[in-house]
DNA sequence: CGTTCATCCTGAGAGC
DNA sequence: TGCTCTCAGGATGAAC
C-alpha cells in the first residue's frame, strides 16, 4: 500500500536505473492501466518512443519520469502498482501491465499492478515543470518548500473530522490510511475530531508528527505488509515492525498499554488507542 | 463552492 | 475441498 515513503523509495530506484536512457519501446499489455492517457494505447506508444528519460520526480504519491519536450510520464501505484527493473527475457509477471524496453538494450522497466488501482500517463509539464494533471496535488512535507504552518491553516480551514483532512491530498499529499492513524497516535487525537477545532500547535504537532513518522519509514525503505508492494529493485520494506496503531488492533498501545481499538471509518478501518485518543465529546467546546 | 460517498479491482483469508 | 463472503485501499466525479 504505497504512501510517500513507499513512492519515494521507488522514485530513488527510477533514479538510478533509467533516468538518462533512452525508451525504444512500450508496450501496453493492459488497457485499463493507461486509462488516464485519453488519446489510448496507440498515442501512448508512438510518443514513448525513442525518448529519453531526464529524470524521476514525485509529489506526494504521484511520480513521473520527466522526458525532453516538457513531457512526462505520469504513474500512480494506487493499491498495488509495483515499478519492476527486470532483464529483458525475464518471464513476465502475471500482472505486467506496461513494459518500457530502451536503446541500450539494458534491462526493461515494468509496470506490474494486481489491482489496476494505478497507473501510467503522458502529460505535458507546466512552467514549474510539474505534469498538469497535478496540479492541484499540495506539496508534501518532504518537498523542500513544503510551508508546515499553510498546511495547517489549510488542515482549520476545513470543516470536517480531522482524518479526512489528513486524507485531502490538496491540503497536504503524501498521507494514506496507514500514516494518518500513525501521526493522530503520535498527536494524541482520535481521527473524528474536529479540523475546525484543533489549536494552531495541535496542528503543527500532527503535521509534524506525519512528516517524521514518514521520514522514519523512508530511512527503513517503506513499509510492506504483503508481496503486493516491491520496491523498484524488488525488494520489500519492512518498516511494519514499528507501527504503533495502524493494524494493530488488541496488542498494547506503545506509550499506555491499553488494547489498541479498530473502528469502522469511510468503508475502511482506522486504529487508536482509546485511552490516548479518547472520542471527542459531542458537544465539547466549540 | 465545500463536503460526502460510491466506485473501480483482485486475491487472501474467514466461515460454512 | 470448495464455495461464498468480506476486506483492503486512492482518487475521482457525481450527488447533496
Amino acid at each position: 500500500m504505497p504512501e510517500l515513503p513507499e513512492v519515494e523509495v521507488v522514485r530513488l530506484g527510477l533514479q538510478a536505473h533509467v533516468a538518462g536512457r533512452t525508451i525504444r519501446e512500450a508496450e501496453v499489455l493492459h488497457p485499463r492501466a493507461i486509462r488516464r492517457h485519453a488519446l489510448g494505447a496507440e498515442d501512448f506508444t508512438q510518443r514513448l518512443a525513442g525518448t529519453r528519460v531526464e529524470a524521476a520526480r514525485r509529489r506526494g504519491k504521484y511520480l513521473w519520469l520527466e522526458l525532453s519536450d516538457k513531457e512526462a510520464l505520469l504513474a500512480h501505484l494506487g493499491m498495488s502498482g509495483q515499478m519492476l527493473v527486470q532483464p529483458e527475457g525475464a518471464p513476465d509477471e502475471k500482472h505486467l501491465r506496461v513494459r518500457l524496453r530502451f536503446d541500450d538494450d539494458g534491462p526493461e522497466l515494468r509496470f506490474v499492478d494486481q489491482r489496476t488501482f494505478g497507473g501510467l500517463a503522458l502529460d505535458d509539464l507546466n512552467e514549474v515543470l510539474l505534469p498538469d494533471t497535478i496540479a492541484h496535488i499540495a506539496r508534501d512535507p518532504m518537498d523542500p518548500e513544503f510551508d508546515l504552518d499553510a498546511a495547517v491553516r489549510a488542515l482549520r480551514s476545513r470543516r470536517t473530522e480531522v482524518k479526512r483532512a489528513l486524507l485531502d491530498q490538496t491540503l497536504v499529499s503524501g498521507i494514506g490510511n496507514i500514516y494518518a492513524d500513525e501521526a493522530l497516535w503520535r498527536a494524541r487525537l482520535h481521527w473524528s475530531r474536529p479540523t475546525g477545532k484543533l489549536t494552531l500547535a495541535k496542528g503543527r504537532e500532527l503535521l509534524s508528527a506525519a512528516s517524521d513518522v514518514m521520514n522514519a519509514a523512508l530511512g527503513a525503505g517503506g513499509t510492506s505488509f504483503d508481496a503486493l508492494y516491491v520496491n523498484v529493485n524488488g525488494q520489500s520494506g519492512y518498516f511494519d515492525r514499528s507501527l504503533d496503531a495502524y493494524g494493530q488492533e488488541s496488542m498494547p498501545c506503545h506509550r499506555c498499554g491499553t488494547a489498541i481499538r479498530r473502528e469502522p471509518f469511510m468503508n475502511r478501518s482506522s486504529f487508536s488507542c482509546p485511552r490516548c485518543q479518547p472520542r471527542p465529546r459531542p458537544n465539547s467546546g466549540r
